[in-house]
RNA sequence: GCCGGUGUAGCUUAGUGGUUGAAGUGGGGCUCUCAUAAGGCCUAGAUGAAGGUUCGAUUCCUUCCACCGGCACCA
């Protein structure tokens, strides 16, 4: 047996709790959750990280507008996302919070470590500046040249601040994300970037003045360090940096983030790693987001959909089995309660539910009879289910390793029909001399098939384990009505 | 505006320079009865449009149409 003395280190982007948690958060954790999982199950001493990002001026307005101090507001907002993740069942081995002490600690040495470098110089920052908002603005995001919040025009204007070098290591980062195809998945955002990174990178203003909800920088107080910086350091207090566990668990293996941030994690961040002299993580994998009917979710079209309701009305492992069945896991996908209602019918309810509970009630009527085997291929002739079976778990392996959670979840249900057909052709009800062995193949494949279930549907699957164990047969999924 | 991507049955996807393009789901028909009116079998149904390269293109190229995305210091 391999027992593998290998580490796997996976992290979600933590979140910004400044509003509640949406479905999109859900799709990244499940993501995350299913590939940690699998890793364990495969022997690897898995380290799994999610969290919040809680500083910031957008943090700092919401608090102040809610009548609370920002600590207070976080504090509440992360009860939200911790329960959540608990509900959907989310296996990570640490949560965390950019306002922990410890985290504090971790991004001022790191500052200063670059600091010492050289990466980090004073220098002015050139921008257009409102003074309502206290912030700066880029053309882009200006109405009609105005401040979108208060419709005034900005005023240019420079001020001090603190830059990182970013432009010394864009040639050797431009080499790491071209040698390294799977850094960047899929390759379409990896073009995106080395496209960007054709062009001559500018060095990041990464200290803010007027921003009080911060990290204040070790060598200036006067300055806050720019949230990114703060976020993404995340990555190396959750291992504990520099200490033992952060030397056994870096580099991270899979980043697992929204395509809105693929800039930060790959640029900001590895120029970040460059410049610290530690590799660079493995792969960042980019989800898209979610819509629902087709359009983007918002309060004023009235289509959000809420996690907490819909995993109330259906279920963990029927949530989580949506998510990454229909929906690609690198593109944009659909939500609605129509496709929902429909996936859970016909995959959870008709197929898998049904076949556990047509098999395990064969099961427990011949097994006063005679004795059903648990789980355990019983005649050297069924190679045809051991080919079947040997065939699935192939595919499955090819599929799971390139991150196409949607298509290695669909050879989980090939073997679900390999097997309705199975009993069609056996008709194991009727008496005969193979209907033991037949029914004694077919709990082996549901033992299968739960094992296959373990990292995409752990509730299930061990459901299933305990179904096969007591021979006694509970609907799985019931039908929903019409 | 600049740059890039995508377009496969109603829906979610797979795939290939070459005999009749694959699957699931949904539709229609038939059927078994162990099972959650589930299962099985059969069937209809697609390569956005127009050109070009080629003996041959869904696959390569061009144009068009449609949709989507990226263009950094908000997170």
């Amino acid at each position: 047996m391999k027992r593998i003395n290998k580490k796997f280190f996976i992290s979600t982007a933590i979140d910004y709790p400044s509003e509640k948690p949406h479905l999109g958060h859900c799709l990244e954790k499940i993501q995350a959750d299913v590939l940690a999982r699998y890793k364990r199950l495969q022997g690897f001493d898995v380290h799994f990280s999610t969290g919040l990002d809680e500083h910031g001026l957008k943090i700092q307005r919401r608090a102040q507008k809610a009548g609370k101090n920002p600590q207070e507001f976080v504090d509440e907002m992360s009860r939200y996302f911790k329960n959540l993740w608990k509900i959907l069942n989310i296996s990570n081995d640490d949560f965390i919070r950019t306002t922990e002490k410890k985290h504090i600690k971790v991004v001022q040495k790191v500052f200063q470590k670059i600091y010492e470098k050289g990466d980090i110089y004073k220098g002015k920052y050139k921008g257009l500046y409102c003074v309502d908002c206290e912030s700066f603005y880029l053309p882009k995001d200006l109405v009609d040249g105005k401040c979108p919040i208060h419709h005034k025009s900005p005023e240019s204007i420079q001020e001090e601040s603190y830059f990182f070098r970013m432009n010394k290591h864009q040639e050797a980062l431009t080499r790491y994300i071209k040698e390294n195809e799977n850094f960047i998945i899929p390759g379409s955002r990896r073009n995106e970037i080395l496209k960007r990174l054709s062009e001559s990178l500018q060095d990041l203003s990464i200290s803010r003045k007027t921003v009080k909800w911060g990290i204040p920088l070790p060598t200036d107080k006067k300055f806050s360090l720019f949230v990114w910086i703060d976020a993404l350091i995340n990555y190396f207090t959750t291992i504990d940096y520099p200490n033992k566990k952060f030397k056994k668990f870096w580099p991270v293996d899979v980043h697992i983030i929204g395509k809105d941030i693929i800039w930060h994690h790959s640029v900001i961040w590895g120029s970040l790693l460059l410049s610290l002299g530690l590799p660079l993580p493995k792969t960042i994998l980019v989800h898209g987001f979610i819509t629902s009917g087709g359009q983007k979710m918002s309060k004023s079209l009235g289509n959000v959909i809420d996690p907490f309701e819909l995993i109330e009305k259906y279920g963990t492992d029927p949530v989580r089995y949506f998510l990454l069945r229909e929906i690609s896991p690198t593109e944009d996908g659909d939500f609605t309660y129509e496709k929902f209602e429909k996936r859970y019918n016909a995959d959870l309810a008709s197929g898998l539910g049904n076949l556990v509970a047509r098999v395990l009630t064969m099961a427990e009527k011949i097994n006063s009879k005679r004795k059903t085997q648990s789980a355990k291929l019983q005649l050297k002739a069924q190679n045809l289910v051991k080919k079947e079976i040997d065939k699935t778990w192939e595919n499955y392996k090819n599929t799971f390793e390139r991150f196409k959670f949607n298509e290695t979840l669909g050879t989980i249900w090939k073997l679900i029909g390999f097997c309705d057909r199975y009993i069609e052709q056996e008709r194991p009800w009727d008496k005969s001399e193979r209907q033991l062995s037949v029914i004694n193949d077919l709990l082996f494949c549901l033992n299968e098939i739960a094992k296959l279930l373990q990292p995409f549907l752990p509730e299930t699957a061990e459901k299933i384990f305990k179904q096969l164990k007591s021979k006694k047969g509970k609907p799985l999924f019931p039908r929903l009505g019409d």
